[in-house]
DNA sequence: GTCTATAGGCAGATAGAC
DNA sequence: GTCTATCTGCCTATAGAC
């Protein structure tokens, strides 16, 4: 992962993943078919936590629509802050972005998550707004480790100030 | 420009940009000494405009910090309005990220957007919301051009808020 | 499970004719 | 300015011994 963020998939060799790792490349494709699955076995946790998230908020109960769109992205943001190399290395790979099983996938939820974050009858600016507050809440990726701690709760405010769902008290998780 | 953000810059190929522009690899010698000065070109034009924004807020007089801010941020948001090819490939490619004369210089500029989008003594939290209204802007390069023409109202209202220069009149830039 | 050795391919870049 | 032909090197992936 760190050799894959701080280069990039393409330019990241088998042979620098296995000095690294202190055997060879043969030794490699023992445990792996090939390259693209060590990024897809290495993203895989965030994408399911996020797809496991969709899941459960489309079959929430009859909820109120202001808390349910609150859980929503305050829930997201504590996957992504929980997943930051994840985060970090996605928003900034091409060759990842193109890979079916990973960016279209990961693609594919955050434009869910877009939809369950709108109303079913929300206009284009409003489309725009919930695009700028997941840019917000990416905009994480940027950010060292060291900050990211005390980071949580100014990300939530300023979360829902974008979506227009300001609440002052009981915003924790 | 369109290969690359389709599939990156190191997965194109000199060849394949050779044949969609209707010659071969080695008449692309001829213009360009290496693969790497064609994203060069390709993203001066964008670095150049911050590199030129900056500069002119620095020289600013004595302006009213309220209304320097929100132009400031105004002026970036048509920037990246008006170079959105560059950004989205930009914000998605690692490998023109590393390279010193693109996305090192760009990371350079935007963190110097950053610092003069604070005040000279902001804290931890005002740091991470400039940060966020920045991310808020660059989520711009993931929608599609059709949608962008009407998006920069609500783009600045958007980073507005977050930085919290709110104002209803007078947006024109 | 890890190794050495190598196959097979395509990349970026150059030489030199026209 | 564009071409054909080619060099050199590294890449992913495989074969087969231990």
């Amino acid at each position: 992962m760190a050799l894959f963020t701080s280069q990039g998939y393409d330019a990241t060799s088998l042979r620098q993943i296995a000095d690294r790792l202190g055997f060879t490349k043969a030794a490699l494709y023992y445990h792996f078919p090939a390259k693209e699955h060590l990024v897809i076995e290495l993203t895989r946790p965030w994408l399911d936590a996020i797809s496991n998230l969709i899941a459960l908020n489309q079959s929430a109960p009859g909820m109120d629509e202001g808390t349910r769109r609150r859980r929503l992205i305050e829930d997201y943001i504590d996957i992504v802050l929980a997943h930051h190399a994840v985060l970090r290395f996605l928003t900034q790979d091409a060759a990842a972005t193109k890979h079916p099983d990973v960016g279209r996938r990961a693609l594919t939820l955050v434009l869910a998550l877009q939809d369950a974050l709108l109303g079913p009858d929300a206009d284009d600016a409003e489309r725009i707004r919930v695009g700028c507050a997941i840019g917000a809440v990416h905009s994480t990726a940027m950010m060292d480790e060291s900050t990211l701690a005390a980071a949580r709760p100014i990300i939530v405010s300023v979360a829902l100030g974008v979506l227009g769902l300001e609440q002052s008290a009981s915003s924790a998780s």
